[in-house]
DNA sequence: CAGATGACAGATTTCAATATCTGTCATCTG
DNA sequence: CAGATGACAGATATTGAAATCTGTCATCTG
């Protein structure tokens, strides 16, 4: 499409590959047609990418970790835990459905590694416990919850808020009543985390 | 396969329904199969189910519904509503992973079913709701537990148990560690649910 | 000589012809 | 005449031949 003469670099690559994943999605993208997008051979493409599978990872990874970077932007604000914990589990539950909604395709391609168990979205879940863990972990230093161990409390809450931001529900993020049933579960949780002293909502 | 003499009734139907699509699967399993494993044309069969997924609904159903009755008998018992409340969720949890390990072709079926949004799956699950209610209303009205809303509450916990029931998530729960994320969302969930001036576990 | 190329083998996908299935209904049978 | 049948039309699934794709590599080029 744009042969230029710029020297093909891995970042040009997975730009027209997100572009190519975009218009044709997972199952009729292919290695070719990424080629074909910047004017070169799909050996060269595999100059940089051992496999396909390797090229959809990478593509993954970059797109997950632009999520990850904005939610990481929340966890160091200076509010009460509550709030910060609340709203932390609301922007990745709008982000997904956002991705869901925006860009279908792609986010076809997130599902697809999802379901093949990839260590890129173990490690993109593994960046988003952590990132929940600091929020717990201040909030019990604040004295506003309680937690023996705040991973495991992080690993509980994600978990148990599955429901809003794993691909698997993607299907039922439309229906009507989604945010009322959001709200529901994180004040249950909300309250399991706080601590004894601190019994207000 | 077996020409009884026995008149055709839907009760015969759904047992033979229920075999086929053991054996073949829903995507393989046919009406025109349902009916030579009974040695009666298709149209007979077509004389007591409307369509073919309407054969499918009622198979299902009959098979959900088993799971409903056997969890309806812990509602009752008469023991601390924190024990009761875990134990049903590990009977449910139990009950599900059984299904989808010994009749991987059924759990198939509901799996289709509960993707399609069937009125059966709603009737399923507005059904264990209203156990998981009868519990927390319980638990509120000795005392055990806290809750404005109990049927608010019961949705939640259904809700954020749902990595553990849903058969969106079947094939994780082979994980190795899904005991032990089980009992970390249970325990946060029933935190979350007691009463403040029961704070002990 | 670093990096790009395109021919190639084996795997996968596409596509169109064929077969089977779903759901209806006029007809048959006990 | 209640209930079963099987022929039928349109929809869906299967199949196998042809096209395309993945990944490799000997060769080419700046």
């Amino acid at each position: 499409m744009a042969p230029t003469t710029e020297t093909l670099t891995a970042e040009r690559i997975l730009e027209a590959t997100e572009e190519v994943l975009r218009r044709h999605g997972p199952a009729k993208a292919t290695v070719v047609d990424v080629a074909r997008a910047l004017g070169v051979s799909h050996g060269s493409v595999y100059r940089h990418f051992r496999t396909k599978a390797a090229l959809r990872e990478a593509v993954t990874k970059r797109w997950l970790d632009r999520t990850a970077l904005r939610l990481s932007a929340i966890v160091g604000q200076d509010r009460a835990p509550e709030t910060l914990l609340r709203e932390w589990l609301e922007a990745l539950f709008d982000a997904k459905r956002r991705k869901a909604g925006d860009d279908p395709e792609l986010f076809a391609t997130f599902s697809v590694l999802a379901d093949e168990n990839s260590g890129v979205v173990d490690q993109h879940i593994a960046e988003l416990t952590a990132q929940l863990t600091e929020i717990v972990r201040n909030g019990v230093a604040q004295g506003a919850f309680t937690a023996t161990d705040p991973a495991l409390a992080a690993r509980a809450v994600f978990q148990a808020t599955g429901r809003f931001h794993d691909p698997a529900y993607a299907s039922r993020w439309l229906r009507p009543h989604v945010r009322s049933e959001f709200d529901a579960v994180v004040d249950l949780l909300l309250r399991g985390l706080r601590a004894a002293d601190h019994p207000a909502g």
